[in-house]
DNA sequence: TCGTTGCATCGACATCCATCGATACTATCG
DNA sequence: CGATAGTATCGATGGATGTCGATGCAACGA
């Protein structure tokens, strides 16, 4: 039987950074935050997201950590309550992983 | 106790689209899989990746299965094999459920 | 100092998911 | 048609993950 391949090369990388960033997003209720922290102009209290999203305060706390952790956000706390904004770069982050993955052979 | 608020607005958008795409990305081994396709100058054999990668031929098979069905690479039979390639507009997809995520708010 | 409020952490639980051996399916070869 | 080889599917299993109630901690006000 011949031969199938021209045999190919699999990417060496190990992609770990990168795929540890995508997992932080891949969740609906992450990425609404994400998406509300990006829009917003001021920092957002912990409370918005509690009475906004369809999940109790210790499942906010926790997914909220999660982005702390993958260095999407920061927060920051004023008397009671804690304020998140979306970390500098995170946007950026994100396309250059995106970009690491689909990076297209350059041509000799 | 003073309101912690201006009153921010979470996102109301659902983002179970772009949710489902980045759980199909964020694995490290679907990961090369996407590289190797992306940067491959021809289609790519089954077999390169078993051969390649760290994991069993039934394990290679479910991550391309979960690769096809998030529509990000299609798949062709010659023969005995089969031959994967990334899907048009796979890279630009991404791109563009990123940018939802991180969509500033147009100040007005 | 005590009660209250906002948020984080803990422990438990159910579900999802990556992995693999066994098996089925498809195509080729003899 | 039978044997072989490449790939997909099935079933099982262990580990990761989302969710929540209970609890702890920090800051504020009375």
């Amino acid at each position: 039987m011949q031969r199938c391949c021209p045999p190919a090369e699999v990417a060496s990388d190990r992609f770990h950074e990168e795929a540890s960033l995508f997992k932080a997003i891949a969740d609906e209720n992450r990425m609404r935050i994400l998406a509300t922290l990006a829009s917003a102009i001021e920092d957002v209290c912990v409370c918005d997201f509690t009475g906004a999203l369809p999940l109790n305060q210790p499942t906010v706390s926790h997914h909220l950590r999660i982005l702390r952790e993958a260095g999407l956000v920061t927060c920051e706390r004023r008397g009671t309550w804690v304020y998140y904004r979306l970390a500098p770069g995170a946007h950026e982050r994100v396309e250059s992983a995106t970009r690491a993955v689909f990076a297209q052979k350059v041509l000799a």
